[in-house]
DNA sequence: ATGACGATTTACT
DNA sequence: GTAAATCGTCATA
Protein backbone atom coordinates (compact mmCIF):
# COMPACT_ATOMS: atom_id res chain seq x y z
CA UNK A 1 0.00 0.00 0.00
CA UNK A 2 1.30 3.87 -0.28
CA UNK A 3 2.70 5.50 2.05
CA UNK A 4 0.94 8.58 3.88
CA UNK A 5 2.77 11.77 1.99
CA UNK A 6 3.62 14.62 4.64
CA UNK A 7 0.98 16.77 2.52
CA UNK A 8 -1.50 14.21 3.82
CA UNK A 9 -0.63 15.53 7.63
CA UNK A 10 -0.28 19.39 6.78
CA UNK A 11 -3.70 20.06 8.53
CA UNK A 12 -5.60 20.78 11.37
CA UNK A 13 -6.21 18.03 14.11
CA UNK A 14 -9.46 17.53 14.06
CA UNK A 15 -9.45 16.95 10.03
CA UNK A 16 -6.32 14.22 10.37
CA UNK A 17 -7.82 12.76 13.60
CA UNK A 18 -10.98 12.13 11.41
CA UNK A 19 -8.99 11.32 8.15
CA UNK A 20 -6.78 8.65 9.86
CA UNK A 21 -9.77 6.28 10.65
CA UNK A 22 -9.07 3.11 8.28
CA UNK A 23 -5.27 3.79 7.77
CA UNK A 24 -2.62 1.43 8.95
CA UNK A 25 0.30 2.22 11.35
CA UNK A 26 3.38 0.20 10.76
CA UNK A 27 6.26 -0.90 12.68
CA UNK A 28 9.34 -2.54 11.73
CA UNK A 29 11.26 -4.17 14.68
CA UNK A 30 15.12 -3.77 14.91
CA UNK A 31 15.46 -7.80 14.11
CA UNK A 32 12.62 -7.37 10.84
CA UNK A 33 10.35 -8.04 12.07
CA UNK A 34 6.80 -6.34 10.66
CA UNK A 35 4.14 -5.40 12.75
CA UNK A 36 0.95 -3.10 11.73
CA UNK A 37 -3.18 -2.40 12.53
CA UNK A 38 -5.82 -0.49 11.02
CA UNK A 39 -6.26 2.51 12.93
CA UNK A 40 -9.99 2.37 14.43
CA UNK A 41 -9.82 5.39 17.01
CA UNK A 42 -8.36 8.66 17.20
CA UNK A 43 -8.40 12.10 19.48
CA UNK A 44 -8.00 15.45 18.16
CA UNK A 45 -5.71 17.83 20.25
CA UNK A 46 -5.43 21.25 19.11
CA UNK A 47 -2.37 22.90 20.34
CA UNK A 48 -2.34 26.58 21.92
CA UNK A 49 -5.84 26.95 22.41
CA UNK A 50 -6.85 23.49 23.72
CA UNK A 51 -6.87 23.13 27.55
CA UNK A 52 -6.05 19.45 27.11
CA UNK A 53 -2.92 19.35 25.14
CA UNK A 54 0.06 19.33 26.46
CA UNK A 55 0.90 22.38 24.38
CA UNK A 56 -2.04 24.78 26.00
CA UNK A 57 -0.80 28.46 26.36
CA UNK A 58 2.17 27.52 24.24
CA UNK A 59 3.70 25.45 26.84
CA UNK A 60 7.01 23.96 25.14
CA UNK A 61 9.04 21.68 27.62
CA UNK A 62 11.37 18.77 27.16
CA UNK A 63 8.74 16.45 27.19
CA UNK A 64 6.35 18.36 24.57
CA UNK A 65 9.15 19.77 22.19
CA UNK A 66 8.08 17.28 19.29
CA UNK A 67 4.61 19.06 18.85
CA UNK A 68 6.46 21.72 17.52
CA UNK A 69 8.26 19.93 14.64
CA UNK A 70 7.06 19.36 11.32
CA UNK A 71 4.21 17.29 10.41
CA UNK A 72 4.60 13.76 9.87
CA UNK A 73 6.43 13.52 13.25
CA UNK A 74 5.92 10.99 15.87
CA UNK A 75 5.38 12.63 19.44
CA UNK A 76 5.54 10.10 21.92
CA UNK A 77 5.25 10.65 26.04
CA UNK A 78 5.48 8.76 28.81
CA UNK A 79 2.42 8.88 31.52
CA UNK A 80 1.63 7.59 34.71
CA UNK A 81 4.85 6.43 35.40
CA UNK A 82 4.80 3.42 33.26
CA UNK A 83 2.73 3.62 30.09
CA UNK A 84 3.81 5.19 26.59
CA UNK A 85 1.18 7.11 24.20
CA UNK A 86 1.57 7.97 20.48
CA UNK A 87 0.77 10.80 18.67
CA UNK A 88 0.93 12.06 14.91
CA UNK A 89 2.06 15.92 14.55
CA UNK A 90 0.19 17.72 12.07
CA UNK A 91 -0.59 21.06 10.69
CA UNK A 92 2.71 23.30 9.96
CA UNK A 93 5.93 23.39 12.05
CA UNK A 94 5.92 25.20 15.05
CA UNK A 95 2.19 24.74 15.62
CA UNK A 96 1.80 22.07 18.33
CA UNK A 97 -1.16 20.32 17.09
CA UNK A 98 -1.21 16.52 17.30
CA UNK A 99 -3.36 13.37 16.92
CA UNK A 100 -3.14 10.70 19.57
CA UNK A 101 -3.34 6.85 18.37
CA UNK A 102 -6.03 5.61 20.43
CA UNK A 103 -7.00 2.49 18.87
CA UNK A 104 -6.07 -0.17 15.90
CA UNK A 105 -7.38 -3.61 15.10
CA UNK A 106 -4.22 -5.45 14.35
CA UNK A 107 -3.30 -7.01 10.97
CA UNK A 108 -2.96 -11.03 10.20
CA UNK A 109 0.84 -11.92 10.50
CA UNK A 110 0.99 -9.22 13.40
CA UNK A 111 -1.07 -10.95 15.94
CA UNK A 112 1.67 -13.90 17.48
CA UNK A 113 4.30 -10.89 18.17
CA UNK A 114 2.15 -8.72 20.00
CA UNK A 115 0.40 -11.15 22.11
CA UNK A 116 4.23 -11.51 23.52
CA UNK A 117 4.79 -7.91 23.70
CA UNK A 118 1.72 -7.48 25.57
CA UNK A 119 1.69 -10.28 27.65
CA UNK A 120 -1.64 -10.79 27.02
CA UNK A 121 -3.64 -13.81 24.83
CA UNK A 122 -7.01 -11.65 24.29
CA UNK A 123 -7.05 -10.45 20.70
CA UNK A 124 -9.53 -7.42 21.93
CA UNK A 125 -7.02 -6.60 24.06
CA UNK A 126 -3.71 -5.99 22.03
CA UNK A 127 -4.42 -2.69 21.00
CA UNK A 128 -7.57 -1.02 22.56
CA UNK A 129 -5.99 1.32 24.11
CA UNK A 130 -3.56 4.06 23.15
CA UNK A 131 -0.80 2.24 25.77
CA UNK A 132 -1.52 -0.77 25.01
CA UNK A 133 -1.29 -0.59 20.94
CA UNK A 134 2.44 1.23 22.22
CA UNK A 135 3.39 -1.79 24.12
CA UNK A 136 1.90 -3.89 21.47
CA UNK A 137 4.10 -2.30 18.45
CA UNK A 138 7.11 -1.68 20.44
CA UNK A 139 6.81 1.89 20.49
CA UNK A 140 8.46 4.19 23.34
CA UNK A 141 11.16 6.52 23.84
CA UNK A 142 13.12 6.11 21.27
CA UNK A 143 10.38 6.98 18.40
CA UNK A 144 9.81 9.84 20.00
CA UNK A 145 10.77 12.15 17.15
CA UNK A 146 10.84 9.74 14.53
CA UNK A 147 10.10 10.71 11.37
CA UNK A 148 6.96 8.92 9.73
CA UNK A 149 6.69 10.51 5.97
CA UNK A 150 10.75 9.08 5.55
CA UNK A 151 11.72 6.96 7.88
CA UNK A 152 11.35 3.13 8.10
CA UNK A 153 10.93 2.09 11.34
CA UNK A 154 7.41 3.54 11.61
CA UNK A 155 4.92 4.81 9.12
CA UNK A 156 1.31 5.10 7.89
CA UNK A 157 -0.38 3.89 4.47
CA UNK A 158 -3.64 4.30 2.89
CA UNK A 159 -6.09 2.20 4.26
CA UNK A 160 -8.79 -0.26 3.22
CA UNK A 161 -10.77 -0.19 -0.13
CA UNK A 162 -13.44 -0.23 1.62
CA UNK A 163 -13.96 3.48 3.46
CA UNK A 164 -14.53 2.97 7.29
CA UNK A 165 -17.09 4.50 9.07
CA UNK A 166 -16.65 6.81 12.38
CA UNK A 167 -18.65 8.81 14.85
CA UNK A 168 -17.81 11.49 17.01
CA UNK A 169 -17.38 11.25 20.72
CA UNK A 170 -15.70 12.92 23.96
CA UNK A 171 -12.16 12.60 24.44
CA UNK A 172 -10.93 10.53 26.90
CA UNK A 173 -9.01 11.35 30.65
CA UNK A 174 -8.96 15.06 30.16
CA UNK A 175 -11.70 16.20 32.50
CA UNK A 176 -9.31 18.95 34.00
CA UNK A 177 -9.94 20.56 30.86
CA UNK A 178 -12.96 22.35 31.46
CA UNK A 179 -15.00 23.12 28.48
CA UNK A 180 -12.78 21.54 26.05
CA UNK A 181 -13.75 17.72 27.55
CA UNK A 182 -16.67 18.32 26.00
CA UNK A 183 -16.12 19.01 22.79
CA UNK A 184 -16.32 16.45 20.06
CA UNK A 185 -12.55 15.34 19.30
CA UNK A 186 -12.82 11.76 19.40
CA UNK A 187 -13.05 9.55 16.46
CA UNK A 188 -14.09 5.46 16.35
CA UNK A 189 -15.01 3.18 13.93
CA UNK A 190 -18.68 1.89 16.02
CA UNK A 191 -18.17 -1.10 14.07
CA UNK A 192 -14.84 -2.11 15.11
CA UNK A 193 -14.48 -4.44 18.31
CA UNK A 194 -11.14 -3.02 18.73
CA UNK A 195 -11.85 0.36 20.54
CA UNK A 196 -11.01 1.52 23.70
CA UNK A 197 -14.27 2.06 25.20
CA UNK A 198 -17.21 2.95 22.79
CA UNK A 199 -19.23 6.12 22.13
CA UNK A 200 -21.18 7.64 24.78
CA UNK A 201 -24.80 9.02 24.52
CA UNK A 202 -25.60 5.89 22.01
CA UNK A 203 -26.43 2.74 22.65
CA UNK A 204 -26.27 0.21 19.64
CA UNK A 205 -29.38 -1.58 21.06
CA UNK A 206 -31.95 0.35 22.89
CA UNK A 207 -32.57 -0.91 26.41
CA UNK A 208 -36.41 -2.65 27.20
CA UNK A 209 -37.39 -0.29 30.25
CA UNK A 210 -41.08 -1.51 30.50
CA UNK A 211 -42.12 2.07 30.41
CA UNK A 212 -43.52 4.42 28.09
CA UNK A 213 -41.05 7.27 27.10
CA UNK A 214 -41.24 10.63 25.78
CA UNK A 215 -39.98 10.83 22.80
CA UNK A 216 -38.21 14.14 21.63
CA UNK A 217 -38.27 14.99 17.97
CA UNK A 218 -39.26 12.34 15.40
C1' DA B 1 14.31 20.40 46.60
C1' DT B 2 9.63 19.25 46.98
C1' DG B 3 4.83 18.06 46.07
C1' DA B 4 1.06 17.04 43.01
C1' DC B 5 -0.42 14.96 39.14
C1' DG B 6 -1.24 12.41 34.87
C1' DA B 7 -4.13 12.19 26.85
C1' DT B 8 -3.72 4.64 31.48
C1' DT B 9 -4.23 -0.07 32.59
C1' DT B 10 -5.25 -3.70 35.56
C1' DA B 11 -7.22 -6.10 39.28
C1' DC B 12 -10.64 -6.28 42.45
C1' DT B 13 -15.42 -5.41 45.16
C1' DG C 1 -18.42 0.55 40.16
C1' DT C 2 -13.31 1.78 42.96
C1' DA C 3 -8.41 1.69 43.77
C1' DA C 4 -3.61 0.50 43.15
C1' DA C 5 0.42 0.61 40.40
C1' DT C 6 4.44 3.66 39.57
C1' DC C 7 7.61 7.61 38.32
C1' DG C 8 8.78 11.27 34.96
C1' DT C 9 7.39 15.87 34.43
C1' DC C 10 6.16 20.36 35.84
C1' DA C 11 5.25 24.27 38.76
C1' DT C 12 6.64 26.43 42.83
C1' DA C 13 10.23 27.73 46.05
Amino acid sequence: MSRLPKKFFARDASELASALIGTRLVRRLEDGTKLSGIIVETEAYLGVRDRASHAFGGRRTDRNEMMYAREGTAYVYFTYGMHYCMNVVCAAEGDPQAVLLRALEPEEGSIETMRALRGVESERLLCSGPARLCEAMEIGRGQNGVDLVEGSELWLESGEKVPRRSVRAKRVGIDYAGGWAKRLLRWLDPASGHVSRPAQGKRSVPRTTGKAKNRKGT
